[in-house]
DNA sequence: CTAAGGACCTGTCGGC
DNA sequence: TGCCGACAGGTCCTTA
């Protein structure tokens, strides 16, 4: 489900709304997530105050007094700011319990993502060998020629690639793409400046769109308090396989690229 | 080393 | 209505 977008607007939302609260336990139902959530969650996070809420790439984090919790949502993970008296559903893993009787509960039915613990002090290894955030100044068509010059796989692929570039998933790896022009096949070292340059350009403008229209909601998203996110009227490409193109008309292809559903407009990407 | 493919897990949808 | 396969927004790990 979630991208980059999508977990930075649940961190938008949910920052005010814990941060400087205390936590009192965790209730763990179903620790076996992408890893192991750790048996001793309740006793790690008991006491201690959430200063901070951030994000870095798309997993959010909770700066603690003794450390950072890691969480991330996978492909179908939802997290929701809840009274802790609120029925437990399928699907609901884990609760932080905090101070003023609300929860912050993960309900995420296929698993796919993680609740993990960094103790201060200590880099997280899922946070290691990271690329840049695409938001930050850190992200430069310099940056991403270097990181590319010695990459033959497709363009696409290699932005999704965590290693090159964080928070590029599937929908805005469409979206970038075709805003920019490019062929999703294209080698990505065969890219030149200016094609680089309108690159970069493009997944800051799709990440920032999506994060300013709450993020897409296509199945299964939402916002912590239930909303949903309304960025999926704005996608140009994605799930439009045989509709016209935004911009020529003609009607858009689709294929597997990486195992991936991959739309693009044949006449105006190159 | 790179690139491609499978794996993880559940839910939903379309076809028969 | 039921069954079956394909597919879903993310990553990691193995294989070639």
């Amino acid at each position: 489900m979630p991208e980059l977008p999508e977990i930075e607007t649940i961190r938008r939302a949910l920052s005010p709304k814990i941060r400087d609260r205390r936590l009192t336990g965790a209730i763990v139902r179903h620790p076996t997530l992408r890893w192991p959530i750790p048996e001793n969650m309740n006793d790690l996070v008991q006491g201690q105050t959430i200063h901070a809420v951030r994000r870095r790439s798309k997993y959010l984090l909770l700066d603690l007094d003794e450390g950072t919790l890691l969480v991330h949502l996978g492909m179908s993970g939802q997290l929701r700011l809840i009274r802790q008296d609120e029925p437990v559903g399928k699907h609901d893993h884990i609760d932080l319990l905090l101070d003023n009787g609300q929860a912050l509960r993960l309900n995420d039915s296929r698993r796919f993502g993680a609740v993990l613990w960094a103790p201060l002090g200590t880099d997280h290894i899922r946070l290691q060998g990271l690329g840049p955030e695409p938001l930050s100044g850190a992200f430069t068509e310099a940056v991403l020629k270097k990181a590319l010059h010695s990459k033959s796989s497709p363009i696409k692929t290699t932005i999704m690639d965590a290693s090159v570039v964080v928070g590029v998933g599937n929908i805005y790896a469409n979206e970038a793409l075709f805003q920019s022009r490019i062929h999703p096949r294209r080698p990505a070292n065969s890219l030149n400046d200016e094609e680089l340059m309108r690159l970069v350009v493009a997944i800051r403008e799709v990440l920032l769109a999506g994060i300013r229209h709450g993020g897409s909601t296509l199945k299964d998203f939402v916002h912590p308090d239930g909303s949903s996110g309304n960025f999926v009227s704005f996608m140009k490409v994605y799930g439009r396989a045989g509709a016209p193109c935004t911009v020529c008309g003609n009607p858009l292809h689709q294929a597997r690229l990486g195992g991936r559903a991959t739309v693009w407009c044949e006449t105006c990407q190159h």
